[in-house]
RNA sequence: GGCUGGGUGGCAGAGUGGUUAUGCAGCGGCCUGCAAAGCCGUCUACCUCGGUUCGACUCCGGGCCCAGCCUCCA
């Protein structure tokens, strides 16, 4: 049984859907005014592997993913300002690119994905319940804030008090505020903003109250699970609480999911501290696929220290499960029996809170089998094994190319030596040639060759294969 | 300052009150014309000080160190 750790409780507790017909899951998803960096590529494979295994567990359609796009906010307009663009051709662009990114990294899209601007009815709505409940108020300036001070469990998500909160030195006062710690839920536009309608004036909303809104309008008001970066439990995600539930007046999340930071240099990757490496210039150098595999090598909670050394590593642990698939017939689309150990324990992994790492492990142990049964000749038993791997590891999102491509192209980017496929082959015949008349120093010296070009010779049972470094 | 989370072998990274994580790297062997790949074997661990226990890396307490949140951020 899955069994998740729960941020609002701190706990791991076993997950049970609302409804098992129809399991609900809400991703934070990105502000669109710049590239993504790796900090997202975590977000959206830990959340895709998420999806992927409740879909397992549950059914295909069972499992309902919402992943929002923020397409206004202060940043966009900014950005938009300083480009001399309309804003809108800013998140055009960068949606595209997002979805680009996304897809690179074998990441499957959500059922949903609502944005802000195309969600202002659903945010008025909201704000305007709160309104008239007395959870919101407008001020002098033409904002909306919310109240604090009428929610009484604010803080339960990320263990914050409100009078520590109050102490804190950190916490700008507005003099449109009664409080504080009250937040905006519409900001009255200022000359040139983009604005909507709405009935406190024209504006755009607050970044907390879109989430809220889309959210509950696309999942219902209370719904399984919500996650997104360890960096917006607060307060983004302890004010969707309280906006949602003091709105709806229902429980808003059962679950929540924070996945941890990538660092570099033992230090947070953000936008602000502009030591981020957005995605598309990692997959100049690296596999999509390592990036994934670098990823998921980590627990999601755990920090994530970014470097090539640590990406090479993820190449060599994926170049070790590919070739061990190398010379198997795995067309077969017949799904392989699970009830064995091997993919038990697997499974057990993933339901011991997406254990990923510990369910790597099981996948090596897999791979080395299939070495054996291959050396032992049994390849009957080696190609169920083969195709047993290739669909355990669909889970992560892994192994789904040939094996061929992935340790011939998976450099990423262009194949960088400058040779085709048949010149290389050529080459290997050549020396083949030289090795059937025991020219040993000939056929070392085209093997040599393509080394220093980073194609790699192996020599086995009677056929030589190649592969690049 | 308040609040979280963490300190595991050369590196990365799981886990457990007493028994092999796993990957990469190293060393020895098998295989190979030689390699590579693969297989077998093998060496480096659990921040520190106390406590509980027959026994703790694993539980409890103190300390030190690191990261994060308290402000936009995945």
């Amino acid at each position: 049984m899955l069994h998740i750790h729960n941020s609002l409780s701190k706990k791991k507790e076993a997950f049970k859907p609302i409804d098992p017909a129809n399991v609900r899951m809400y991703v934070c998803g990105m502000t669109v005014y710049d590239y993504c960096h790796i900090g997202h590529a975590r977000v959206l494979v830990v959340f895709d592997m998420v999806y992927r295994y409740l879909r397992h567990i549950y059914g295909d359609k069972q499992v309902t993913y919402v992943r929002n796009i923020t397409d206004i906010d202060d940043k966009i307009i900014k950005r938009a300002q300083e480009k001399g663009e309309p804003y809108t051709g800013l998140t055009r662009c960068f949606i595209d690119a997002m979805h680009e990114d996304a897809q690179a990294l074998g990441v499957q899209p959500p059922e949903e994905e609502p944005r802000a601007t195309s969600s202002m009815e659903q945010i008025i709505d909201m704000i305007r319940i709160l309104v008239e409940k007395g959870h919101a108020y407008a001020a002098d300036n033409g904002d909306v804030y919310y109240d604090i001070s009428r929610f009484s469990s604010y803080g339960q998500l990320s263990g914050k008090r409100l009078d520590e909160l109050r102490a804190g030195e950190r916490v700008t006062v507005d003099e449109a505020k009664d409080d504080p710690l009250d937040f905006v839920l519409w900001k009255a536009a200022k000359p040139g903003e983009p604005h909507w309608a709405s009935p406190w004036g024209k504006g755009r909303p607050g970044w907390h109250i879109e989430c809220s809104a889309m959210s509950t309008h696309c999942l219902g008001n209370h719904f399984d699970i919500h996650g997104g970066g360890l960096d917006l439990q607060f307060p983004h995600h302890e004010n969707e609480i309280a906006q949602s539930e003091a709105a709806t007046g229902c429980k808003f999340v059962n679950y929540w999911i924070h996945n941890g930071f990538v660092r570099v240099d033992n230090e947070k990757m953000s936008k602000s501290l502009g030591n981020f490496f957005t995605i598309r210039e990692v997959l100049k150098q690296y596999n999509p696929e390592v990036v994934r595999y670098f990823i998921l090598a980590s627990h999601y909670r755990s920090p994530l220290n970014y470097s090539d050394q640590h990406l090479d590593g993820a190449k060599a642990a994926l170049t070790t499960l590919y070739t061990a698939l190398r010379d198997l017939p795995l067309s077969e689309e017949k799904k392989q029996d699970e009830s064995g150990q091997t993919a038990q324990r697997f499974y057990a992994a993933l339901d011991d809170d997406f254990n990923t790492p510990e369910a790597l492990a099981v996948l090596f142990e897999l791979a080395r089998e299939i070495n054996c049964l291959q050396s032992a000749g049994s390849w009957v038993d080696a190609v169920k094994q083969g195709l047993l791997l290739r669909q355990l590891a669909s889970l992560l999102g892994l192994l789904q190319n040939s094996p061929q491509q992935f340790l011939q192209h998976g450099t990423g980017g262009e194949d960088g030596d400058g040779l085709t496929d048949e010149q290389i082959e050529q080459r290997i015949a050549a020396r083949n040639h030289a090795r059937e008349t025991k020219q040993w120093a000939e056929a070392d010296r085209f093997r040599d060759e393509l080394k220093a070009k980073g194609v790699i010779l192996e020599d086995s049972s009677g056929k030589t294969t190649w592969r690049r470094e």
